[in-house]
DNA sequence: CCCCCCGCTTGATCCCGGTCAACCGAGGAG
DNA sequence: CTCCTCGGTTGACCGGGATCAAGCGGGGGG
C-alpha cells in the first residue's frame, strides 16, 4: 500500500499542474485539462546548491530543465579560457536549450543561489510534443524567445555604451522581478559585479562606478549587492539616450 | 494535360529531394526516401533583389525561409533608432526563427546581393514534424544551433579585443564558404565596412583600418571587397591571443 | 567572538578604438 | 567620355573604459 502512495505523492510533487510557475513555465497558456498530459513531462526534481553547476559545457546532452526556484547563470569558456556570461536565469526559465544542436551542453549552468530546477528528459518533451500539439507550438516559442533574447543582448554588446548597458540590465531585472511577483523596486543582486561585468562587456570597476553614478544622480540605492529602484523612468532614459547625429 | 505537367514540374522545383542544398539545409541527414516526406515542406520560392527585404521587423511571421542562393544580413532597430546588424546568412541557412516566439518578426532581413529562399510555411513545418519525427528532431536542433550562434557572438562582443573579433569573423565565413563548396581562402565580401562593423561591435573605420593590418601582417590580401586569405592559422592565432594573466 | 578573505569602491593613469576630417578610386549615370 | 556619388582608406586627435593600485567592510568560519 505504501508504494502507490508514494507515487502518487511523486506525481504530485512534479506535476505541471500543480505548479504555481505554470504562467511563467513551459505550459504557458495551456488550459486545466491540456496541462494534465504534461504531468509526466517532467521526470524529477533536482536541487543544486549555490556554486554548484547543473551541467558544465561539454556534457552529453540528454534533458531541459525548468527553474523552479532559485538563479542561475550560464558561462561560455573560450579556447583561450576567457569565460563569458551568457545570461542569468531565474523560475519558470528554461535551461540547457543550447545542448539540442550537437548533442552535448555548450555553456555551463551554475546556481547563484540554493536552487531546484525540473528535469524534462527530452526525449520526452519531443515524444509529447509530437502528440500534443499546444506544447508542440509554445516549445517552439520558447526556442525562439531565447533567439531573440540573444539578439538583444548582441544590441546591447554591439551598439551600447557602458551606462545603456547597465540600464537595461537593471530595467530587465526589475521586470522579470515583476512578472514573478517580486517587488520591482527593491531587490538583490544574486550575481557579483564581476559576473554582471562579464555579460555586460565591460569590467567589475566600471559596473561599481556606474553603480555610484547613478546612486548620485537619484536613479537607484545601492548597497553591496542591495539595489534599490528610484526612477524607473530616469532609468529608461538612459538606457535609450540616443546621442546619434544624423 | 497542361494542369498535371505544370504540377509535376513545379513540384519538382520546390523539391527538397531535388535540391543540391540538401545536405546543409533543414533536410540534413535524411534519407532519400524520408527526404520525399519534406517535397511539400516548401509551398513557393521568392526572389529578393539586393536592397530588397525579405520581411521586416514588427511584420507579421508566417514562414520561415531558406536561402537558395545568395546572401542576406539581419538587422534590429532599437527604439531609439540604432541598427545593429545582427547576422549573415548564405545558401542553406535557414531565416525567420526569431519570429515564432512573438508571432511577428524582430529583425528585417535583407538580401546583399539578388537572392532566392525557399519559402516554408511555418504551420506546414510545425505539422509535417508532428508527423515526422527526423524532421521535428532536426528542426529542434537548428533551432538550437541558432541560439548556439547567437551565444558565440556574445562571446565575441562581450570579451574579444577588435582585432580578434575581425579574425573570428574572417575565419567564421572561410569556414562556412569552404562548406558550401567555395574557396576557403578567396572570396568577395558581400557587405561593406560599415555592416562588418556594425556586426562586430566596431566602427567601420577600425574595420578598414584592421584590413589593413592583417594585410600589412601577411595575413591576408584585401582589395575594396575582395579578400584572400593568406595566412588561416595566423588569423586563428590573432584570434585565440590570451593576454590574460593567471 | 574575532579574524580573514573576498567582493566592492574609488583614485590615477593609460591606451584602444571612436571621432572628425581629408582624400582616393571604382563604378554608374548621363 | 566625364562627372558624381558612395564606399573605402588613412591621419590626427580625443575620450571612455581598461588597467593598476590601494583601501574598505561584511559575513562566514574557526
Amino acid at each position: 500500500m505504501t508504494e502507490p502512495v508514494l507515487a502518487t505523492l511523486t506525481r504530485l510533487r512534479t506535476a505541471c499542474s500543480q505548479c504555481n510557475l505554470r504562467e511563467l513555465c513551459l505550459p504557458v497558456g495551456l488550459s486545466a485539462e491540456e496541462l494534465q498530459t504534461l504531468d509526466n513531462l517532467v521526470s524529477t526534481r533536482r536541487k543544486v546548491r549555490r556554486g554548484d553547476s547543473l551541467f558544465y559545457g561539454g556534457e552529453p546532452f540528454s534533458a531541459l530543465y525548468a527553474v523552479r526556484y532559485g538563479f542561475f547563470k550560464s558561462t561560455l569558456t573560450s579556447g583561450d579560457g576567457r569565460e563569458q556570461v551568457t545570461g542569468f536565469y531565474m523560475a519558470g526559465e528554461l535551461l540547457g536549450m543550447d545542448g539540442i544542436g550537437g548533442d552535448r551542453h555548450t555553456c555551463t549552468l551554475t546556481a547563484l543561489e540554493d536552487s531546484e530546477v525540473c528535469v524534462m528528459p527530452f526525449a520526452r518533451v519531443e515524444d509529447l510534443s509530437r502528440h500534443f500539439e499546444p506544447l508542440q507550438r509554445h516549445f517552439h516559442k520558447v526556442l525562439s524567445r531565447e533567439i531573440v533574447r540573444d539578439q538583444g543582448v548582441m544590441m546591447l554588446l554591439g551598439s551600447m555604451r557602458a551606462e545603456e548597458r547597465l540600464a537595461a540590465f537593471l530595467v530587465n531585472l526589475s521586470q522579470r522581478l515583476t512578472a514573478r511577483g517580486f517587488s520591482a523596486s527593491e531587490f538583490v543582486l544574486r550575481m557579483t559585479r564581476d559576473e554582471i561585468g562579464s555579460y555586460l562587456g565591460m569590467k567589475l570597476e566600471t559596473v561599481s562606478r556606474l553603480f555610484s553614478r547613478f546612486q548620485e544622480d537619484g536613479l537607484i540605492e545601492v548597497h553591496q549587492k542591495h539595489v534599490r529602484i528610484l526612477d524607473i523612468a530616469g532609468l529608461k532614459r538612459v538606457m535609450a539616450q540616443a546621442q546619434n547625429a544624423p
